[in-house]
DNA sequence: ACCTGAACACCGTTCAAGT
DNA sequence: ACCTGAACACCGTTCAAGT
């Protein structure tokens, strides 16, 4: 045995990926193993380490091929024929929709747990930082906000969004189904875009 | 060996939780191990299976520990002598600040992942409503929101704050330090309900 | 009745050895 | 140069056997 060379490097790769996104896909990261890849590709395990520095490597470039996948809908939802305000709704619910339609992939990608808090490799920063630049200009148009307001505006929203995802998906929060999801998704959104719309109001608090 | 009987079955449940929290704060959920418990509290494995039906059944006995001294400082934040806005802040301030305090035992409430998707037991369902009924008082009087709305309105607040919170600590925002971090908690909050405050704009999507 | 210790079926990762 | 296969140090879980 050895020296099969059936494959280049760069295939090898690919069949590595693509096992592992199915495998994720299927069952959760309680599903992925290094010797599963390998038998789903017809290798022996070692082979992995031929191409990807380890198992969490693997992972890494899984959760970049999902994050490119779900740039797609969200771009679409921005520039969309509506208001800024329309296309901030529909981007929410595409990214709601993407994660209920890919749910193991999409969590894999952010609750894969890096050794002690530390930041993940860039090509992943850089595709989430991508995402987040997707909502920046309707944000702009529907706020008036600019500079790092604008930007702790991208983020506070999206992350809102994202908080709604992950509780619904993993059912920390009473929904039935994916319209009550919908809804929340929209309510935040909506509210918070109104309230943003209204200047000034920043740190006084005695508006209730 | 067998039958020491040193401690009782309760006793043997409060050293084995006690040393699981331990082990999950340390090192997040990669640092907890039927074997690495038994070791810590003088044990073998074996005994473990006799007072939790299995690893998962700790886990979730730890994240229910963990939501039971998350309630304490939201508790006093929204009865705190403040607006109604001004608890909610407080109460989102304390939540991002617990997480950050307790990250691994935090995450591990929120990030365990049962088998398929399924919900988890009673006692953490009703803890986590038990957290999100808090807000309710507060977010009535800051909003004049009622029912099903009041009900949406607080699970899409706290969703908001818990994204925020989950995507700081993994570090995906490009933000440094807790100030920034808080910064976005209180933005979100306060555009939130200012404007779930300027009521009737529902689903007119024509604001922007 | 209580607890052990060995076993089973798994892991991720490495690396000498084969072609 | 490419890949294997066996090994190492781990897992969760079970359960016959000991006291």
């Amino acid at each position: 045995m050895a020296r099969r060379s059936e494959h280049t490097r760069e295939q090898l790769g690919e069949l590595i990926l693509g096992a592992a996104e199915q495998l994720i896909a299927e069952n959760g990261m309680a599903g992925l193993s290094a010797r599963a890849i390998a038998k789903a590709i017809g290798y022996t395990p070692g082979t992995i380490y031929l191409v990807f520095a380890n198992l969490d490597d693997v992972i890494l470039h899984v959760n970049a091929r999902t994050l490119d996948r779900l740039f797609a809908p969200i771009e679409k939802a921005v520039a969309g024929d509506d208001t800024p305000t329309g296309q901030l709704v529909r981007a929410a619910r595409a990214y709601v929709e993407f994660a209920r339609a890919h749910p193991n992939l999409w969590r894999a990608c952010f609750e894969h747990r890096l050794p002690s808090e530390q930041t993940g490799p860039d090509y992943i920063d850089m595709r989430i930082q991508r995402l987040i630049a997707l909502i920046m200009p309707p944000l702009a148009a529907a706020s008036r906000a600019e500079g790092a307001h604008l930007n702790a505006a991208a983020q506070a929203l999206w992350s809102g969004v994202h908080g709604i995802c992950i509780l619904s998906l993993t059912n920390k929060l009473h929904l039935v189904g994916g319209q009550a999801t919908e809804h929340l998704t929209d309510d935040l959104v909506i509210h918070y875009l109104t309230g943003l719309a209204a200047r000034g109001v920043g740190t006084s608090l005695g508006s209730g």
